[in-house]
DNA sequence: GCAATAACCGAAAAAAGATTCGGTATAGAT
DNA sequence: ATCTATACCGAATCTTTTTTCGGTTATTGC
């Protein structure tokens, strides 16, 4: 959550939505706490190499955009944080679900070609 | 389409699906296309903000990956060039037609959320 | 001949985004 | 008292992506 230089328009759906959920890590995230892993550690450790700093970041940033809440337990020891889906994260679901779909179906031809380019250089 | 320092594992469909059109530009340019834009210099004039060189770089890449095709009519000038959704880039439709409906209906929340960021720097 | 046009490409520079690292806080366990 | 755990933050650094700019090619129109 920092200043951009240049000026981003946000003048059509896919690019407000890209704006959302469109970072590396977000709809990991988003899928994560809706699988019900709630806290950023575990988050963290459930997203393959993600580093715990960039999912704070990612988690601070849906949480200002309203896609998740937060509740601490400022009592306990070590302080225990979780996130859920709020209405606005839970309307993501639908897409997320049929991104992943994609991704699973296609999965074996993207890498591939993915690798020819490795294979290339 | 350069080496990457970092390794990214290819392990989830979400992560499949944004290796393929998670880009900034690549949802647009999948848009541009299926609403019959067909020539590089167009598709990057309708595309508010958009760089020529990036759209063709875009462009190299989703040719790669197999999302379009390309015909350029190389004996009329100035050249002639046109892409098209492959089938590949068509399945992408249905997902980017979702993206595009969430992010009209959500636009003024986020356009909202965004400038308060930008207000309070 | 010269400008315009369309497609494209390479490379330097800038911007954006992610990582690394070291720090804070606080309580319970050893 | 020291170590552990969890959450979180700031800042330097590094990586990735985008921009900027200057090319090339080859034809049509002036």
């Amino acid at each position: 959550m920092y200043n951009k230089k240049m000026d981003e328009e946000l003048d059509c759906g896919i690019r407000v939505a890209f704006k959302m959920f469109g970072g590396k890590w977000k709809l990991c995230i988003i899928d994560a706490i809706n699988r019900g892993i709630a806290r950023p550690n575990e988050i963290h450790k459930s997203i393959v190499n993600s580093t715990l700093r960039v999912i704070e970041m990612q988690l601070a940033e849906l949480l200002f955009f309203g896609v998740i809440d937060k509740c601490t337990d400022e009592d306990i020891y070590p302080k225990k944080t979780e996130y859920r889906l709020t209405s606005l994260g839970k309307s993501i679901l639908p897409i997320l679900n049929e991104i992943d779909k994609w991704g699973t179906v296609h999965s074996e031809f993207v890498i591939e070609r993915q690798s020819e380019l490795l294979e290339s250089e």
